[in-house]
DNA sequence: ATGAAAGCGCTAACAT
DNA sequence: ATGTTAGCGCTTTCAT
């Protein structure tokens, strides 16, 4: 591999002058530019990553936390990740991928193998949190913990997206109404989207003086219809259910149709997810969108934000937008 | 934060002896050892990765290059890539996030960020070859190409995954049976996995007299309904159809229902896709099972076996296996 | 506008 | 068993 000082000496100048033509920290004279950068077409020269570190103290790399777990929203997680990478290449920076345990983000940060972090699957109380503040790097949390506290965060907000969906199906006239929700390993774990969809769907129930009921749902078939059943046991007269888990929604209203509930003659449907999955279900489902890909790239916006001016810490709820597709009928 | 040479002056050693003493290339004395140990405690020192990789010419990072278009099978991607990164921090290296664009593969080899590469998406006469063959990185393959020559690959044997499907569905007596396969734009790119497949398929079929057809199919509920409206329409006696496309498969067995053909009863259905979505149907699905996070796995140790010894290249087809869940009945 | 040279924090000869 | 030291390939401060 070719150095900067193979470089330099094929273009008849000195190491910092092909430095500072590459960075463009200090003017370099047309035709110095132009030996430079035939040298390096030449050689075909590319900066050793680890000697730009040790010298400059930076990385271009950023740290992508993502729960990897199999079986909990991997389409949506991937949509985030997606949204990250694009977001980081964008930007120049590459992006290391960490597993969720302890050690991993404390190793890659004080090894100075990142420039910063962003953290997703987060929980209410999270236990990096403490960790993360005491960071040299800065970090960006995809979610919001229960006291976000000198963190940056970014997340749809999930409160007003359950708030939205329910208004949805008590302007429609509906009066009984469920969450079909996250699995319960999720829940319990209070995890922030969790939590926070579940408070807004509560809240605009009884705001809107609306029965209702919470059902976890493991994002299985089964699961979606043990919810199902489990619903139209405790609530017989339900007519507008919201679904928050996009492995359970398919079956959730194949469920409701051989339960002999047309969906939506009989039971109104309002999905959380992202639009792809509503969209390509048999039936086009109204829904609230779950921006992953978006989300991911305001993060490391923030991030690089961030960097440039570490006291630019701010928490970014996106507004949920929802688009009707026909799954709500009007009890008007 | 600390530097080597902080723990070694708080430890009264050399800095080499600390080198030394966390690689262990050379006998410490219990002493001398206890003392750097506690020293390291002491600072919460680590090792800069930069100036480590400079100095060593290695960084314990490995590249994963892998599709992150959303929509095509992100749940068994997403198995691989927790499988590579499972593997990899076992292993002892972290993983560098690479999207599909040309550049970054030239990008992160030749500035030394990654010491190898795990590419996945490998088409049959994929463009990346070439360029991987030259790397001073090794490489391992997630997929077979037309011409492994020289290079390191592992996958699911598919031509008999494919093959075996059929088989069963002959053994059971079925004589006309379709594919329903990977999306369109897969075939036509000539991914591996699906050219692999579609020629088990056609071989075996062949092989057995039986009158078959191969449908590419979209990763969505409409397109599955329609491939199974085609198929019902141009073989109207298909009595076994075997499924590679895990978006499609609950789609195909309720399409199958709705046009009156009961999953087993009329039409038996052998499914290829990752264990956890054929047991997670409404129905349990027999089916080949796709060890998506094994074979990440498996990719990771054929890469450290490469880089210890760089003449280690081989291909690995990992052997189908069938588990009966009863979606295929006896016509004997 | 350009050059010389001092590090950045490690590893691995080369000592003893 | 341990210490000394020469790089690894950059960035950036001084110089001019």
């Amino acid at each position: 591999m070719a150095t900067i000082e193979d470089v330099a000496r094929r273009a008849g100048v000195s190491q910092s002058t092909v430095s500072y033509a590459l960075s463009g920290k200090r003017p370099i004279s047309a035709a110095t530019r132009t030996r430079i950068e035939k040298a390096i077409a030449e050689l075909g020269y590319r900066a050793h990553a680890g000697a730009r570190a040790l010298a400059s103290a930076r990385t271009d790399v950023i740290g992508l936390m993502a729960p990897l777990r199999t079986g909990v929203d991997v389409n949506v997680i991937m949509q985030f990740v997606a949204g990250v990478v694009t977001g980081a290449g964008r930007a120049g920076y590459d992006v290391l991928m960490l597993t969720q345990d302890e050690g991993s983000l404390a190793r890659v940060t004080s090894s100075s193998m990142v420039d910063a972090l962003v953290v997703m699957d987060v929980e209410d109380d999270d236990a990096r949190l403490p960790a993360l503040q005491a960071l040299r790097q800065p970090s960006v949390l995809i979610g919001l913990p229960a006291d976000p506290h000198g963190l940056s965060c970014v997340d749809l907000d999930f409160t007003q997206a359950g708030a939205s969906a329910v208004r949805r199906l008590l302007a429609a006239g509906h009066r009984t109404v469920a969450l079909i929700g996250s699995p319960r390993e999720v829940v319990d774990r209070h995890t922030s989207y969790a939590e926070r969809m579940t408070r807004g769907f509560v809240g605009a129930c009884e705001a809107g003086g609306a029965t209702h009921l919470v059902l976890p749902t493991p994002a299985s078939a089964a699961g979606a219809v043990a919810s199902v059943d489990t619903l139209l046991a405790q609530l017989p007269d339900v007519t507008g259910v919201v679904v928050h888990n996009e492995v359970a929604l398919p079956h959730v209203i194949s469920r409701f149709r051989e339960r002999g509930r047309d969906v939506p003659g009989e039971v109104s449907v309002v999905a959380v997810c992202p639009e792809n999955v509503a969209t390509s279900l048999p039936v086009p489902v109204t829904s609230i969108d779950i921006p992953a890909e978006g989300i991911g790239q305001i993060a490391v916006d923030m991030l690089t934000a961030l960097m440039r001016d570490p006291s630019m810490a701010e928490v970014r709820l996106v507004s949920p937008r929802l688009t009707e597709r026909g799954s709500v009928r009007d009890l008007g």
